[in-house]
DNA sequence: GATGAATGAGACTTCATTCAT
DNA sequence: AATGAATGAAGTCTCATTCAT
């Protein structure tokens, strides 16, 4: 079913994509194919061999990262404090994107987008991320009345802040903290692990 | 200081930078400066005799942005409610943005940019927006631990989630929400010109 | 109504133009439009701010030739001997093809083609060219069961033979010859400016 | 002299070269060779061990159509009616051409080039072809003053202005009559196995 | 021999910027 | 000052050809 590729077109594939990812991250998704390929160490039609258009090589890095944190958050829906694994994907992605411009965009179109494509893939990050905020939720960890589009916005809108160059880390991690703290219910229960962000 | 200019051209910048905000925040920043000359309703060597590079008039346009929202800011600051002023003026900012692709960047290049030019009218917001949270603060409407930095990155995050197109508009609202609820202090005080946000 | 061009527009307008009449002429349609750009003596731009995609240019060239032979059938509509008029316009239009390749390619698209920029100027061809036939019909030069059709079949098969390029030119002469007899009436009547063909 | 090849590597010459006939024939010489392979069913790499460049491959597909043409024409050598034949043959060559685009490149080669490889099965095309006129013009059925050359100019051009795609199949025939008209004697003898073409 | 992945020159096209009118 | 034509570097993509498997 899955058509058998050449291990050499294999390796070449996977070569172009972590090569389009560390450019698009560091230039924006405006870098030229041409850097890309550069990067990769192939020609500029190995490139395009694989992914025909710009857009489909673009788009092929977007599921690759959601791919990638659809894969974390369902390693975290086993984990012992609910609202540990919550928060602490939420940092983990949020973390990412301060280095990889890339990042909130896959989100805002896995939040977002029709496309059939990144569906497949943003489906999984879907459903393994609404696992852990329920269950976040049962542990009282996150307030009971957030859904996980809202939560989905707040990922996106985070890692975009994040990925704004420059920005004073610790700025960043202190504006996270509000976020997570409008995300606690009510009364401030903190079962987070990590201290309350209340100083 | 500022060398006279002729009424007309005068006249023209203005033109000029009125439809280059609208066709940016229209198509983004990689629409192109024939675009904005046609919108304009000038020759495109206009453009470029006001706005030497495309850059230069990309950032008069976020320098606009920016005095128009330290306008706003300035005016809130004599508001009788401090805290339905704060949170009125992050609402309205974020309301732009959902409209205006170039909010965000503007937001981003304020709270971050070196760039001289900016810092020039980027400081009459940060100002009046220090006011405001500072007020909001005596007022108990916003938590006393949080500081102009993180408000800053807040609304730059909060703004690009609004403006990734297609959002529903009610998840965009209930995630803003969730911000402010983050950004008031533990107790959750009212005084806020809106209802408490639980629901 | 014809908006106003400046006078070196128009005039690079006319060196495009000839350039690539010239340049298709000589190594057919599939040349490039870098080469188009160098013997007219612009820039690449240039060639494209008045043909916007190499199709356009391609077709502005036919449609330019179809213009020019629109004009000399116009004139040859007044002459005295329209047996000779008629025989000397295809003559003529064909000797052209033997040194352009894409005079056969516009008379085919004048014959067939739906485009409507080509039917601006095929149909002042056509028109003149059916008055061309009726009249040599008239004086009995020309066998009255033809119609238009059949004479643009043969006029583009005609000179796409002569653009075969190489064949001895004596050889296309009497092929010629052969083709005009057989449009002649059937008793071979003379009245044709050239002396009967058989030999 | 002929290197001997292996069945599988001769079987797989024939697909290629009546891939290519077909790809060529439907879509103009500008096919991919990429295309004649996927319709071979074959790897490019084959196409290119067997035709060592895409010039090679028309050539052989062209080579291989006059040889075709070559046969027939031999063949209608020892038909009983000689006008007929000729006629019959001519018909012919342009029908195919009506589906073939590349049939009147194929035959302007045959009529002119020098190039020695076409020669070798132009040569039998062209004798047997001269051999089809001759007993046509002995039986009075094509007039006597035309030679070999004459008649494959106008095969050529016949058969082009039949590829002209889109024309109406009525309009072909009779401008194909009307060449035959020209190429009987002037005394109009029938012998043709079409009724006389004057309507 | 066969395969198809890799290559890179070259085609078309866009657009920021310059310059003659 | 204003205009818009001209420029050419750079981007995306195609395809004949080569080469490792």
């Amino acid at each position: 079913m899955t058509p058998r590729m050449r291990a050499d077109a294999l390796r070449n594939r996977a070569k172009v994509l972590a090569a389009a990812e560390s450019v698009f991250a560091a230039k924006g998704s405006s870098a030229s194919t041409e850097e890309v390929a550069k990067e990769a160490g192939v020609g500029i039609g190995t490139v395009f061999r694989h992914f025909p258009t710009k857009e489909a090589l673009l788009e092929a890095v977007l599921i690759e990262l959601l791919a990638r944190f659809g894969r974390e958050a369902e390693e975290l829906t086993r984990a012992a404090d609910p609202g540990a694994a919550f928060f602490g994907f939420f940092r983990g992605v949020v973390a990412q994107a301060a280095t990889k411009n890339a990042v909130s965009e896959a989100l805002e179109e896995a939040g977002i987008s029709a496309r059939e494509a990144s569906a497949e893939v943003g489906g999984p990050l879907k459903k393994a991320l609404a696992t852990l905020v329920e269950r976040a939720q049962e542990a009282g960890a996150v307030r009971s009345d957030v859904g996980l589009a809202e939560v989905m916005a707040l990922l996106a809108g985070s890692s975009h802040a994040a990925a704004s160059a420059g920005a004073d880390p610790r700025v960043q991690a202190r504006a996270l903290d509000i976020v997570f703290d409008g995300l606690r219910p009510a009364d401030r229960g903190s079962s987070n692990g990590q201290p309350a962000t209340r100083r």
